[in-house]
DNA sequence: GTCTATAGCTCGATAGAC
DNA sequence: GTCTATCGAGCTATAGAC
């Protein structure tokens, strides 16, 4: 692997467990095993390895979510798949905690990746809730984007709680909670 | 106000903004109008102070929350005016973010507070949800706990969800999202 | 491309005058 | 109680040798 590549992955790590702020360019050089003068040579600064290193997860996370909701199955059922899939979840989410970190949201480029994930994943969601409505599986009254928003929100404050406590058991609490609401034939009452 | 006070308060909109790692000692005592000698004097350092503002914070949002939670209605209501709140949302929730902050977690006496509160407002719900249930409100086969814990991570999440975007429309399509699905009488299917 | 050296600043904390 | 002065360490970045 070369040393920019160790870079941007060395990155990855630490803003998944640090964020920005709480990441430092001598961390990630050290974590890389790599010097000063090599991170400045590949990259204008830390907000340029950021970025680098925030797209290439904003990707990954969005390709492995896109492989789960497209996969064979009922709407009901990939949702069930997305929610229940295995997921680090005391480490939290590797795009979503980005948005807490004060210089990520103040900066509109290195938002971008942040908010075009969530919104994509969001689309993917509200058109599985439409076609769920269609097949009669989820009532007509719904809204599919606000399906959507309330799936992805769900995780997202799973995470939250999961974090709060220290242990995973309040994440897949919120999530069995969704899912039973959203269960067709036996959900609100 | 007093010195301490102010510098109680500043650290709490501080760390609201920025974080525990984000919020230094000096932005503190500026943002206090206090110098370093007298911060040294009231607190025994960053962790102690910032101990102090946290336990304040997270008696105000449980204080706020349960009057809201326990106003006259049906469960149903109750859950729909948290739910519907005020909140200042692009800012995010003054608690639920510090689960974020790796120095927090990794802090069993900075998490408590935050732990407590999460999980205080999760078996108040989940009460209401039990009540709601014996009144025929909310289908018997929900969970209380469950949704208690799906309601909180809606909320959490839709923060991240409207903080990604910009625009506090994900929080409340998420929130609607939610209520639909808790609609007596036209949920799920 | 990678290294070391160094800059100028801020970090969290302490010392000691008043 | 509050202030200024100062500490050693770490921060982000630049310079320049190799």
């Amino acid at each position: 692997m070369s040393t920019q590549e160790r870079l941007i992955e060395a990155t990855r790590e630490l803003l998944w467990d640090r964020g920005y702020v709480g990441t430092s360019p001598k961390a990630i050089q050290q974590h890389a095993g790599a010097g000063q003068g090599s991170m400045y040579h590949h990259f204008t600064g830390k907000p340029d390895l950021a970025l680098a290193a925030i797209r290439r997860t904003a990707e990954e996370l969005w390709a492995g979510a896109e492989e789960v909701l497209s996969a064979p199955g009922s709407p009901y059922e990939r949702i069930e798949a997305y929610l229940r899939r295995e997921r680090d979840v005391l480490r939290g989410c590797p795009v979503g905690r980005l948005t807490m970190d004060p210089d990520v949201i103040a900066s509109d480029e290195l938002r971008a990746p942040v908010d075009e994930t969530l919104d994509r994943l969001r689309e993917c969601l509200a058109g599985i809730v439409e076609e769920g409505k269609e097949r009669g599986q989820f009532a007509p009254s719904l809204d599919g984007e606000e399906i959507a928003a309330t799936i992805l929100a769900t995780v997202q404050g799973g995470y939250v709680l999961a974090r709060a406590s220290g242990s995973p058991a309040a994440f897949d609490s919120g999530v069995r909670g969704l899912l039973a609401l959203l269960t067709p034939g036996s959900s609100g009452r």
